[in-house]
DNA sequence: GGTAGACCTGGACGC
DNA sequence: GCGTCCAGGTCTACC
């Protein structure tokens, strides 16, 4: 049983899934020649699936691995919508972005989009594991979360979905530093868990909230563990532009643009983007860097 | 509000 | 193979 999900145009379902590192952080996967994402999602029901998403018509087919229920489904549709961004609508930010040569062809490369995992809280976590290590870092940590602590797809138990708060909530934070080698982060990894399985904090209420954007940044720098960058980088998946989630990276690509090398700080950045009001951060997400096409 | 130092891991490097 | 240094954001204490 194939769900054909359309996109609003333009899409491409290569573009949302390569617009960040996200892909290569289980539980996703993909098959790049073949245009295949790859992803294993815990559903409500308590099942778990693994999904293909492929490019089809005016926007993706998802084959689960499985006969799914009429509510499951309607789920699997509801969750790769949220992590494609199949609804997102840039028509404003591609009138203002085709004046700027280092923009101008986003719209035809269907960029805008940016790869979300299943569910906000996931986001979050890894998010978190992207602070302060290398992205190789990242990787493994995340990897070893999903493969120490997830739910096993029935169908092949080597695969599986991501760990729910309550699963992590119930681990020694203690067991979380050494087992999934989370370092000093694993305390913050247990404590948003704890938080979200008891019920205190709601992550999935606020992929709809209406607060203003500083009042939801607020929020999200009130978890130990995400500060700066980590708030402006949920901000960004949240679809919400507003701040740069400025890391060493951006601070070694806006020199090169802009200052000759010369080392430069947060405000350079930012001043750098400031012209592009509420839509900064894509501008700055997208933006075609001399330095690494170089690079 | 700004700053210094600690946090943790793995990779690079020198010996 | 071993030891040392470094990169990478955030938190806490302090001024």
């Amino acid at each position: 049983m194939n769900l054909e999900l359309p996109a609003r145009p333009p899409f491409s379902l290569a573009t949302a899934v390569h617009s960040h590192g996200w892909v290569q952080l289980a539980p996703f996967g993909e098959d790049r020649a073949a245009g295949v994402l790859h992803c294993v999602i815990h559903l409500d029901s308590g099942r778990v699936v693994a999904l293909e998403v492929r490019e089809g018509g005016p926007g993706v087919q998802v084959s689960p691995d499985t006969t799914l229920t009429g509510d499951e489904a309607a789920e699997v549709g509801r969750t790769v919508t949220w992590m494609l961004g199949l609804d997102q609508d840039f028509t404003d930010f591609y009138a203002l972005a085709g004046d700027e040569p280092k923009l101008a062809a986003m719209e035809a490369q269907a960029q805008g989009r940016i790869l979300r995992s299943p569910t906000l809280f996931e986001d979050t976590v890894k998010t978190i594991l992207t602070t302060n290590t290398a992205w190789s870092g990242t990787i493994r940590m995340v990897r070893r979360l999903v493969d120490t602590y997830g739910a096993p797809l029935p169908t092949d138990p080597d695969r599986k979905a991501f760990p729910r708060p309550e699963r992590l909530a119930a681990v020694d934070p203690e067991e979380l530093r050494r087992a999934a080698g989370l370092g000093y982060r694993a305390p913050y990894v247990a404590e948003l868990a704890g938080a979200v399985a008891g019920g205190s904090l709601d992550m999935e209420a606020l992929r709809e909230t209406d607060l203003p954007t500083p009042e939801l940044r607020k929020q999200l720098l009130s978890i130990k563990g995400v500060g700066d960058y980590a708030a402006a980088n949920l901000l960004m998946l949240l679809g919400r532009y507003d701040f740069l989630p400025v890391d060493s990276w951006a601070l070694r690509v806006v020199s090169h643009e802009w200052h000759g090398g010369e080392p430069i700080g947060r405000s350079e950045v930012e001043e750098a983007f400031q012209a592009w009001g509420p839509w900064r951060g894509l501008a700055y997400w997208f933006w075609d860097w001399s330095y690494n096409s170089a690079s």
